[in-house]
DNA sequence: CCTTATCGTCTATGCAACTCGACGAATGCG
DNA sequence: CGCATTCGTCGAGTTGCATAGACGATAAGG
């Protein structure tokens, strides 16, 4: 009966994963200055902590280099943006994907280029079943 | 620092919404059976807890009617829409609404009805600026 | 009145997320 | 060799969320 663990990584470890998405494998001090570059300036320990449980839930994996760890994302960005929009579609949208996409719409304001290209998109999916 | 407060409604907060959205205003106990319906079964305490730390928050509002407080929204379901999805949107997509437009036709399957609603909507769209 | 059912407040537990400081091991430089 | 730097582990403190029990007030019915 506690806080359930979320089902997505939680936001400092975005910005982990984020950073090594871009660029791996990486050692905990060079995680801890691309946070810093990001504005977000914290102890090194926090960041060995928090890379530590992140491999504990498998969103990473680390390799001994000498007498320090190198990190490695082990899911994809797709894999993660695929369940956050999965269960911000299930849990606010109550599974309507006519409904979030309704709200993009009114929400952004796209261009006619980007409206043009989804038509496309959209009569491309319509053709073949 | 410690654990951050979310910018919009926690999971048990958003499930109270919807049944205030739903219906308003309601009892505890009301809003207590809403969520039985769901499958949630939660003690009473629990739900006034929640109810009233949602009060502190400005979700809800409530009004004493005899001895007891009828609770109503005070923030609409479009407002929270529209926080989730400018929230997933920044913190996930780095803000591009083309990437999760994309993400969402990939993964989830419209089907024709959907499509040519959408379609409808872009041509609408795209007619008046 | 006294009992019973309700209702709200207060208090507390458990755990997830976030954040460090103290400390010891290893490494490197003068 | 001795001292400073760097790295990881350990322990721990804070806040937020989820959940609920104990308790007092109050109304309702006999």
């Amino acid at each position: 009966m506690a806080r359930p663990a979320s089902k997505y990584p939680t936001e400092l470890e975005l910005q982990i994963l984020k950073a090594l998405w871009h660029q791996s494998p990486l050692l905990a001090r060079e995680v801890q200055h691309a946070l810093a570059n990001l504005g977000r300036e914290l102890a090194k320990t926090t960041v060995i902590t928090t890379l530590n449980t992140m491999v504990g839930k498998k969103y990473l994996k680390r390799k001994l280099r000498g007498n320090m760890y190198l990190f490695s994302p082990r899911i994809s960005e797709e894999e993660v943006t695929e369940r956050v929009l999965g269960d911000v579609l299930d849990r606010v949208f109550d599974g309507s994907t006519a409904a979030v996409l309704l709200k993009l719409f009114d929400v952004k304001n796209l261009d006619d280029e980007e409206l043009k290209e989804l038509r496309r998109i959209i009569n491309r999916k319509l053709k073949r079943p």
